[in-house]
DNA sequence: GTTGATTGTGAACGATCGTTCACGTATGCT
DNA sequence: AGCATACGTGAACGATCGTTCACAATCAAC
């Protein structure tokens, strides 16, 4: 167990390194930063997180941290399952929201939802929408739209007669059917509110 | 016009470095990804690239790229503002997820929702949580909540005897004046819904 | 056409880089 | 005790690093 003990303080320091610098630190830096005398510990240790994940190579031979090290939130389980004390918190695993929500980063952007028309998906207003381009929308997706010049957030339906239909989550609106024009903005992979 | 848009193709290129790498390039390799001879000309691009704000130096004097480069997700407007053509997109910034959520990483974590109480606040089973620990609440701050054994998520309140209840986001749900023990695991930052 | 500012070239510098030696010094097992 | 393994030390290496020269090419303004 002390073994594990000592691994764990390197890698906290090593991701205080990150936060500050971004950046991998060099041989010597690590030096100073986990308390070693010689480079050489230094090299046996990258070896040893390389083995535990931390760190890996990138394709110019050069490391680089993984999530493991540089992502910055700690991912638990289900509520019932009990709930961490900060002395034995268990993780399952350590994630970066970017990395989890975005698949095409070229593609993809967010905008502000205003209006309420998605209420009853739990799309409120003032909530962020993460959306991604050029993707042709399946059923039941939540797409954006743009119909006869205005833009809206809807569920999209498309039936056997390729006969679009576009659904708000709302009672008080009223199920779109595109005369004119149909825009499909993109398809709403994400959404995401903070508090305060 | 061709000034701008040579930085840019200059920035596109270290960005899918960075992509690659995850780190910052030495200038050797910004010589051959940038199509310069000269080390000095690379000297030269980083101190404008310093002064639009793409990269910057580390507490240490080495290079360190913003999110404005490294971010993966550009922020737009309001949905009514328009929506972007793939060809002017003005976006308004650019954004980590994990920065905009997460303000201290250490006491940040993230649990699955199961259940249905705070329903009609937009919080769904199945949906992501971001809570922060070691923060006290205030009123109508969400909160996670160990009472009497077992742990689920709640609207805070305290009234000015110090008498604390815990109200659902559901008619179904009764609110819960804690009896026994009332131990607060932390207050919910953000909410995260990914699909599919 | 001349001038001045910008931008890239090419070579050079000491500093730092990652890697690899051979060699101590613990620690743990039988 | 004795031995083997694991882990850190210290010195050395060539390679690569970032920075800085002086100078050439390009462009705009007048």
């Amino acid at each position: 167990m002390p073994r594990k003990r000592t691994i764990d303080g390197k890698v906290q320091a090593l991701r205080g390194f990150y936060r500050e610098e971004e950046r991998v630190p060099s041989y010597a830096e690590m030096l100073a930063l986990l308390g070693y005398r010689s480079k050489n510990a230094v090299h046996r240790l990258m070896g040893v997180l390389e083995g535990l994940g931390y760190v890996r190579r990138g394709p110019s031979g050069k490391w680089a941290f993984t999530r493991r090290l540089t992502g910055s939130i700690k991912l638990l389980g289900l509520v019932q399952a009990g709930f961490p004390s900060p002395a034995e918190e268990e993780l399952v695993d350590v994630l970066s929201l970017d990395e989890y929500l975005v698949r095409r980063p070229e593609a993809t952007f967010m905008l502000t939802v205003s209006g309420d028309s998605m209420i009853e998906a739990g799309i409120h207003p003032g909530d962020l929408v993460l959306i991604e381009k050029g993707r042709t929308p399946r059923n039941n997706d939540i797409v954006i739209a743009q119909v006869d010049g205005e833009w809206t957030l809807k569920y999209y339906h498309k039936d056997r007669k390729g006969c679009v239909r576009l659904e708000p989550a709302n009672k008080n609106y009223t199920t779109i059917i595109p005369k004119q024009s149909l825009t499909i903005g993109g398809v709403v992979r994400a959404v995401v509110r903070k508090y305060e």
